[in-house]
DNA sequence: TATGAATGAGGGTTCATTCAT
DNA sequence: CATGAATGAACCCTCATTCAT
């Protein structure tokens, strides 16, 4: 008689893992990876320091985790965006609601992203972080120019200043932002795209 | 009349201090606050570390008086021209044409702000960090009420959000800006303007 | 009358604990005592690091057995030399002899035991390491002795250095000996002893 | 007037460092490298172990500092010995001596370098431990295989057999040699050589 | 003013060991 | 018998800070 596949237990460890990235990404946030302990990460999780590198080789190695973690879910949302065929304009609009949808799920990941990204660039190790920023721009930056050439985007703008503009604008929400709050992402990036198309003076 | 120049050293010259800052903010905000050493401060200063400790109480201290420094001048501007009598929108663009003069003279502070402002909040002797932020929030979220009820602002968003968006949007601009740059901070300021108030899109 | 062999397991597979000994001289050996890891003997061993406290009390009980057996057996080979009644040469002969065996037998217990028996002797639980290297040398330095007494050695020479000087050649073989090498325990016994009793250089 | 050059200060930190070097270099000596705590030696120094890292990058470092300053004054003494054009004999009997004034002056450095260096090896950094080894070997076998053909060594041994033979037996002396005591390192390498060269029994 | 040397508190990490399953 | 997970002590190392010179 074959045991009965139950629902319990499916998960051996890796659940534990994904706990404890939550936990340790939590704290990243809030103090910085830097100023985070790993004995604070541990004490949020109810364990020892000692026991974390029983599932992580390194501090590193788990902030190193949650950043990849969130860049490879992020582009796969965008990916399927970019390959829709969208016009510029729509492409924006899109990207703006995935990047807030990304923020709801992965708000911690982007906070840290936010705050460390630049100065971890520079290591081996994060060199995603670089390849992903390249990417990031070229998608932004050239559907912006292919907005500007089909004449939905202003063209007496420096277009590069209005990249920096809009993508700044979406991704700093991370500071603030806590999911559950009044505004569900769908509803904060429209009113954002409201604002970063249309402005916020009224027409005169 | 002026204070006399008596022979003994009172107060060690003023000037080394103000070159130690602007080096000790340089490194902080390349590097983080928490992941910048006092040594590597004293060594981009030509100095050894502990040598700083006859200038400055702690690195501490030093953060301190560097972002106290830049919001006491922040708030002169700011204050010049709230005293000025504007209207809502006139008023808008002078604080964030002021604040693009701000990032420019003191690029390093803001960029410290920015990271570190949140958590050193926590602390005593960084409350007037709170306090200047909510005279901030004051200034800007009421001038922007202020002109909801002229109606020269859009009454259909949610007001705290466009408060957000049109706050971060001009100061994270010092994580990218590098004074002497192709525009002027007046320049950026006028383009941001512009894409805050009329947005990015093409008028139809 | 023998012991009855009852049914319950009262000691675990003796075969697979001389295997799991055998593994970790092995390791000891190559990398000292202190720098192995009872990881590092579990994965040679192919177990997990907590499994082997199913078998041994602690890592340091592993290098009590190591040790101890190797001393048990040394002393069951040496103890038959020194009770043959044999004249000074032979004697030294024979144990010289007996010692490549050994080194044959247990190169790494001995590799080991050069490496760490006179740190590890300070504690009580090695004491037995003192005891063995005290009748060690009496027993061969009395062989020297009655060697010299017996003008089969030469009596120009300052004992204990004799005495060091043939012990240290012997045992430091295990260094560098490898089981099944080129040349058999007896015939290294032989080239040692022909250097060792008569010199390495021609006769004039 | 110029301030006299007097005697004292002349040395304003190599002394201590020197100091610190040998201390460490006594309790890896007696207690092994891994085994040694940084600890123990910064007590042993009079300090707090974090004082140490004020003169030595690292634990490492200090044993790398021990090791590579034996070996150069080792090889400084060595290579005078070669190039002196001596023949087989005269040049064993003074790689002998010289080996065993450097195990009086340096005999830590030697008791380590006989315990430590063949794990030592495998890493980049002692990588010149292979190499001084390999200079070794051949300087040592060169001299006994010139030996042999020149017919003051005998031929009847294997040659390899020999080397080890007459290395080991000069240096494992630093495991038991104690610098002051009843015999002089010359002293001390007569009777070895005699030993070596004419062996230890009674010429009939 | 600056240096050289040290302090001492902690931080990341390792590892022998335990124990429920 | 073995695993997976955790413990807790200790270890190497860093760094802000101090202080005599």
């Amino acid at each position: 008689m074959p045991k009965q596949n139950d629902s319990k237990n499916v998960t051996p460890s890796p659940a534990r893992r994904g706990e404890l990235l939550a936990t340790a990404a939590e704290v990243f946030a809030a103090q910085g990876y830097n100023a985070t302990t790993v004995r604070k990460i541990a004490d949020e999780a109810g364990m020892l320091a000692g026991s974390l590198y029983y599932h992580f080789d390194s501090k590193e190695s788990i902030l190193d985790e949650i950043l990849s973690t969130f860049l490879d879910e992020l582009w796969q949302g965008y990916d399927e965006v970019l390959a829709a065929g969208l016009g510029p304009r729509e492409t924006i609009e899109a990207l703006v609601t995935e990047s807030f949808r990304e923020i709801d799920r992965h708000r911690a990941a982007v906070a840290i992203y936010q705050k460390e990204s630049r100065h971890l660039a520079k290591q081996e190790r994060f060199a995603y972080l670089v390849e992903s920023q390249q990417k990031f721009e070229k998608a932004w930056l050239g559907t912006l120019e292919r907005g500007v050439a089909a004449q939905v985007f202003r063209s007496d703008l420096d277009i590069r200043l209005t990249y920096r503009f809009v993508r700044d604008t979406v991704w700093v929400a991370a500071s603030w932002y806590r999911p559950g709050g009044q505004h569900s992402p769908e509803e904060i990036a429209r009113q954002y795209l409201s604002m970063v198309l249309d402005g916020i003076a009224v027409r005169t």
